[in-house]
RNA sequence: GGUUCCGUGGUCUAGGGGUAUGAUACCUCGCUUACAACGAGGGGAUCACGAGUUCGAAUCUCGUCGGAACCA
């Protein structure tokens, strides 16, 4: 390459060439032949919203990194990607979209409506990925939405079945009235307000016995509401019907005379026990609480372990029923008000007061959450807790510590996780009911997917019937994500286990209890085997502000607005510069900073392509003529192979580009390339040293380039057609380090000649002498060891700062030291002396500087007993010009050397 | 209410028993055969607060305050 004109500034706007470069050659895709050693992603199936944000970009840039560097290991990388369809948003999305209600038109309308809205948003955040330069093997997409997929879900369901992992049963469960579903507890948020905590007497009973709470309440009202009984705070007066029983505190001195005793529920007039139970807070309230079916989670636990009973007040779109007696008909919101109206006018109620309250909401469309009974498919997740903290403790969790909220969770899991859902777009649940007994029919493995709705069972039932009812309900989502790590691995064929379990799961960590809790449990439900070997956590993407990126905040930054101003590339090295776990905060800053380090790199290659394209050189020809800085910037270079390959390894982002972003910009740009110039220049140059020049430059740059090609695939991939026109930097192996020139040596002495260098040419900036002006006479005055250093640098440190005459010398110039500062080494100090520290530093704060420049003439100071040599001070010195003669003294600000100076 | 993480120059950040890394912004100087969108230099931090352990704490322990995320 020698005729291609460079641009002078890097163009990200040519990233698009480079894309469309990758999959036309289709460099991604995934072998599988066993050739190579696998490493299969169990990506995540995002949820197909139509766009991608900066915590997609967060994520998928860590996932995209680790492929690309485990290409370059040598590995065939497995990675795909999927898409979670099913999901009340998009239900609403179509409602909205085609002002209807989904009970407007028929299931399969509707669903058709939902898998056209789903097709077009994933068309959309494909060609988004595509554009930010992610690597996935296309041709393994999964869509959790089509037959195939589903089938596998149906079949996970089938298979949990047979294994007694799967039931149906009556439980409690958290319900939305308006959406008329169950909805998870990952479904549920959570919502400070205010609310009347509301004052009411429940007298006692008239009789000591009853024998249930139904009978009970035939008598009617029998008790006046003044008799006084026990003084309930409730801030769910509507569910006085609902009432089973009142508990309080075993401790409390004011109620241990009534427990076991009956008392009769104002309004509904059932009689209730008074029971005690150690989880009522005798501070909160009157320290008496009314248990109703079911108030809230805690009203559950006493249900349960009270055997209190239950009754429905509450119907399915949050009407009160029959139950509720005088209220039936009435929604929550007005039986709460005609409740408190009627709790007052009969005399129950002695006082309201205004209480903070906590109310769990449909994370949609944010109604106040019931908790109802219903008939509901479960998984039976508590049997399962031991092996899935068992699995978890089995995997390499980055950072350790997200663990422990992996491990908290399953311990403190109370209920069963309830699969089933009262919704349309989602998988159905494979199963019928015969009409006459009775009997659960499940349908033939080979007959999946089904739909039981518009399919029907192929044999008649056991009982003979050919009658069946489908069951309407479908899957909860997380039934069909959390089978992806065996969907990937190709899951149920034989072969499955070739690719499973997956080498890494990268997720963030908002969804550590629901995806990466639900995978674990499928798959040793499902296999018997954990889900993945890493699992590694990435944080959220925040505002500028700080904040949660959110429309309401307005601190949303869209991903396109970042490539269209600065390129895909510098968007990747903001991602890059974090910490698997750690949050991450946008800032253009970052963004600017990026770019200002690529266009760096660009013009440092621009400079080198006028020297290394018109003559090919390779180690062989310069092995024995590399110079002394050369051996230097390739030994940085060789210790930056592995420190950026460890850090890659550990999934340690930040440790890989910051040193690659110091090497090339200090190092190699400030230093050594300032360094290397005289010798492009000089006619008097030796063909060796020319060569060598060139063959480090070259390979400082191309190694670099493949070192970073995982974090900016587009601009490395631009430079590097520089130097392999038909090749794709994508499909190298990763630079081997050489050993030879891994010379901890070179190193060390280079960077001495880099500072005195340094030294020089800071003195010359602040002498106001142009660099490219020469100086008559350099003397550098030091010690034997530096002086056999530096001996091997003349021609650089003449060469770099052009210096006519430059000695090195051993001893000092004619000048005068004076000591300026004493202070103690504390790291020398502390292990040495421990408890008479206090006693050196008293003395060296009380003493003189004259005082103890004289004691240091001796090389150690005595303080009573103690004696303290040099070593253990930190000295500071200035330097005192003696003779007439018109020259500059430079004390070099970091090595034993004394620099004289003739202009 | 529970779980987890985090408080370090104006701002952001590294480090994690011996007074602190770097970036950014600011100030000064310099167009030096790739880059002034660059380079060199400078000022600027009682490492949130309180107690404990230690010769020595930003670092370890406990507590307080503040922030964030997830969950009930």
């Amino acid at each position: 390459m020698l005729e291609k004109d460079i641009p002078k500034d890097y163009e990200h706007e040519s990233e698009e060439k480079w894309k469309k470069k990758w999959e036309d050659e289709d460099i991604y895709r995934f072998i599988g032949d066993g050739t190579k050693p696998r490493y299969v992603i169990d990506t995540p199936p995002p949820y197909p919203t139509g766009s991608i944000h900066l915590g997609h970009v967060l994520n998928w840039t860590y996932i995209d990194i680790n492929a690309r560097y485990r290409r370059l290991k040598g590995f065939d990388v497995l990675f795909t990607q999927g898409w979670d369809c099913h999901g009340l948003p998009t239900e609403v999305k179509v409602e909205e979209i085609h002002n209807i209600k989904k009970n407007d038109i028929s299931k399969s309308e509707f669903r058709k409506y939902c898998i056209d809205l789903t097709s077009e948003n994933i068309e959309l955040m494909k060609n988004q990925m595509k554009s930010l330069g992610f690597s996935q093997d296309w041709s393994r997409e999964f869509i959790t939405m089509t037959p195939e997929y589903m089938e596998k879900t149906q079949y996970s369901f089938l298979k949990m079945y047979d294994d007694n992992l799967l039931y149906q049963g009556i439980h409690p469960v958290n319900w939305c009235p308006r959406c008329e579903t169950a909805i998870a507890f990952a479904e549920v948020e959570y919502e400070d307000n205010q609310t009347f905590l509301n004052y009411v007497n429940f007298p006692p009973a008239k009789e000591s016995y009853y024998k249930d709470i139904e009978s009970s309440k035939l008598s009617g009202k029998e008790s006046s509401p003044d008799d006084e009984g026990v003084l309930i705070a409730t801030t769910r007066p509507e569910l006085m019907s609902a009432c089973v029983g009142v508990v309080v505190s075993p401790d409390d001195k004011r109620y241990s005379h009534l427990i076991d005793k009956y008392v009769e529920v104002p309004l509904s007039c059932q009689k209730v026990k008074i029971i005690a139970d150690s989880e009522v807070d005798p501070e909160f309230g009157t320290g008496a609480v009314m248990v109703c079916t079911f108030g809230d989670k805690t009203d559950v636990t006493w249900v349960n372990k009270h055997e209190l009973g239950v009754i429905e007040a509450i119907d399915e779109k949050g009407i009160m029923t029959k139950e509720s007696g005088r209220f039936e008909g009435l929604d929550l919101k007005e039986c709460k008000i005609r409740s408190i109206e009627e709790l007052e006018k009969e005399g129950y109620l002695l006082k309201q007061e205004n209480v903070d309250q906590n109310v769990g909401k449909c994370w949609r469309c944010k109604t106040p959450i019931e908790i109802l009974v219903k008939k509901q498919w479960f998984i039976a997740v508590r049997e399962l807790t031991n092996k899935i903290k068992d699995a978890v403790n089995d995997m390499n969790w980055v950072p350790e510590h997200m663990k422990s909220r992996l491990l908290n969770w399953a311990d403190s899991m109370e209920w069963d996780w309830c699969v089933s859902r009262q919704r349309i777009f989602a998988t159905p649940i494979p199963v019928w009911y015969c009409a006459d007994c009775g009997e659960i029919i499940l349908p033939d493995v080979e007959d999946l997917p089904v739909d039981p709705i518009e399919d029907k069972p192929k044999k008649p039932c056991t009982c003979g019937s050919n009658d069946f009812v489908p069951e309407e309900d479908v899957l909860d989502t997380w039934m069909d994500s959390s089978i992806s790590p065996l969907n990937i691995a190709g899951w149920p064929n034989k072969n499955f286990k070739d690719n499973f379990p997956s080498d890494i799961r990268p997720q963030g960590h908002d969804i550590i209890r629901t995806w990466a809790f639900y995978t674990t449990l499928r798959t040793l439900a499902l296999e018997g085997e954990k889900p993945f070997k890493d699992i590694v956590i990435n944080g959220m993407v925040f505002g500028e502000d700080g904040y949660k990126m959110s429309k309401s905040r307005g601190n949303v930054i869209s991903p396109e607005k970042v490539i269209s101003e600065y390129g895909v590339d510098s968007l990747r090295t903001w991602a890059s510069n974090s910490l698997p776990g750690s949050d991450l905060a946008f800032d253009w800053k970052d963004i600017k900073y990026a770019y200002k380090f690529l266009r760096k790199f660009w013009n440092a290659f621009r400079f080198i392509s006028m020297h290394i394209f018109n003559e090919e050189v390779t180690y062989e020809d310069v092995s024995n003529n590399l110079q002394p800085l050369d051996k230097w910037i390739l030994s940085k270079l060789n210790n930056l192979n592995k420190e950026v390959d460890e850090s890659f390894e550990e999934y340690s982002f930040a440790n890989t580009i910051n040193p690659i972003q110091k090497f090339i910009w200090h190092d190699f740009c400030d230093e050594y390339i300032e360094t290397v110039k005289y010798r492009l220049y000089n006619d008097d140059v030796s063909n060796e040293s020319i060569k060598a020049a060139k063959y480090t430059l070259k390979t400082v740059v191309e190694t670099s380039l493949i070192l970073m090609s995982p974090i900016t695939p587009f601009f490395t991939e631009e430079i590097y057609q520089y130097f392999e026109e038909d090749k794709s930097i994508h499909n190298c192996n990763w630079p081997e380090v050489n050993e030879v020139l891994l010379d901890e040596l070179a190193k060390d002495q280079g960077e001495i000649a880099i500072n005195l260098i340094g030294d020089i040419r800071r003195f010359k900036s602040s002498s106001k002498i142009p660099l490219n002006v020469s100086l008559e006479n350099v003397k550098v005055y030091t010690n034997d060891e530096l002086k056999n250093v530096l001996v091997e640098f003349i021609e650089d440190i003449k060469g770099t700062l052009k210096i006519n005459n430059l000695e090195i010398e051993t001893g000092k110039p004619d000048v005068h030291e004076k000591i300026v500062s004493v202070t103690p080494d504390m790291s020398k100090i502390g292990p040495k002396f421990k408890n008479d520290v206090g006693k050196i530093i008293a003395y060296l704060n009380s003493t003189s500087l004259d005082e103890l420049a004289s004691l240091l003439e001796e090389d150690e100071l005595i303080i009573d007993d103690l004696i303290l040599s040099k070593d253990y001070l930190n000295i500071e010195k200035d330097l005192v010009e003696s003779s007439g003669q018109k020259v500059d003294i430079v004390d070099s600000q970091n090595l034993d050397i004394i620099l004289e100076i003739i202009r």
